[in-house]
DNA sequence: CGAAAATGGAACTTTGCAGTTCCACTTTTG
DNA sequence: CAAAAGTGGAACTGCAAAGTTCCATTTTCG
């Protein structure tokens, strides 16, 4: 069932599904053929139906983005570097997010299938945030989860600028990390 | 062509649109018909196909945010007592926020057709923005366009919490003004 | 009241995408 | 090299939603 061959080509067509849904989630499966550089017969072999696919480059998208926490270790140092690194982490996954964040159906009825074991309890986030708070880092006053939204949500507002060309793409880490830590207040 | 009647009509199916809309996207025209206690038959004498009644309800949604926005004064007082009433103005229109917003398309296709007269320019939101900064009130280090789509993302990120149940409506307004203000950061 | 306007149910046709099948072709691998 | 694995073009079918038409019924208003 699983050979080099295919891996390499089921990888293909998950990222690239990831990265043209997130653009246009009407999306045809020709055009993510197309954009996988595969034949419409070979995405069908893979994926039987597009509710499939959805899930398996959920799940995908959602392994990757584990990763890139695992590699930002939210759970070293201080923290508000520990954040810095997470927000650089999310911003080397920004077709996932806008994949995964861009469709509301995507978080309450696709992940729930996708991967039933993630739950807030053991996101790395949710436990820096909360580490954070304690330390008198972060805003004790609202939740951990709203601080984890809007963490998400800067970082989705910013890579849509890029998408848009209205922001420069090495100037997204600095400018997500400075609404995060400030707002838009003035010094 | 206008009568009392059919301006009650139109009015309630592009509300209803704008609404069922903001939550699915999609939405199929009978279910928008029936939120509009409409027939099918009615919602297209009206709006002959998709793309026609998504322009109009595009274009109506802008209106209301422009009207909000003109009764919150956003050229009154100091910047910061006009920002907090831009907010409670924009959570007062979730709905259209929530339409417009929730799908990139509308922005970049449906819009520049439904209001091209519409620019930065005259935006009475960005005239705040630059009248805050100017003032000393708001972040001068960040584009002003920045900050609105920041103001705007916060609050779509609010109305979301509310849909999904994990923030009260009225916390709504207080949640958004504080992490507007000050971000994540502890006193 | 009665004419004009507006509505909506129902039965269509059209359209576009999803999913299937078949077979020739190419690449991998023992 | 030859068998096996993988690929993709093309021509299907199926289906759900879009859009159309017709007509009986209800509502509005002079």
């Amino acid at each position: 069932m699983s050979s080099p061959t295919r891996n390499r080509t089921e990888r293909a067509i998950l990222e690239a599904a990831a990265s043209v849904l997130a653009r246009d989630r009407a999306a045809t499966l020709p055009q993510i053929a197309q954009a996988a550089q595969v034949g419409r017969t070979t995405l069908h072999r893979y994926f039987p139906d597009r509710e499939k696919l959805l899930i398996a480059a959920a799940e995908r998208a959602l392994e990757a983005m584990d990763e890139a926490m695992m590699q930002a270790g939210a759970d070293q140092g201080t923290p508000r570097e520990a954040m810095h690194r997470v927000v650089a982490a999310l911003c080397s996954t920004s077709d996932q997010i806008m994949f995964l964040w861009g469709d509301k159906c995507m978080l309450t009825e696709v992940i729930p299938r996708a991967a039933p074991h993630l739950s807030t309890d053991q996101d790395p986030v949710i436990d820096l945030i909360r580490r954070g708070q304690a330390a008198g880092d972060f805003d004790v006053e609202v939740g951990a989860e709203w601080i984890q939204q809007v963490l998400w949500g800067i970082c989705y507002t910013a890579f849509e600028q890029v998408e848009a060309g209205t922001l420069a793409k090495h100037e997204v880490v600095p400018t997500v990390i400075r609404t995060l830590e400030r707002g838009i207040a003035a010094d």
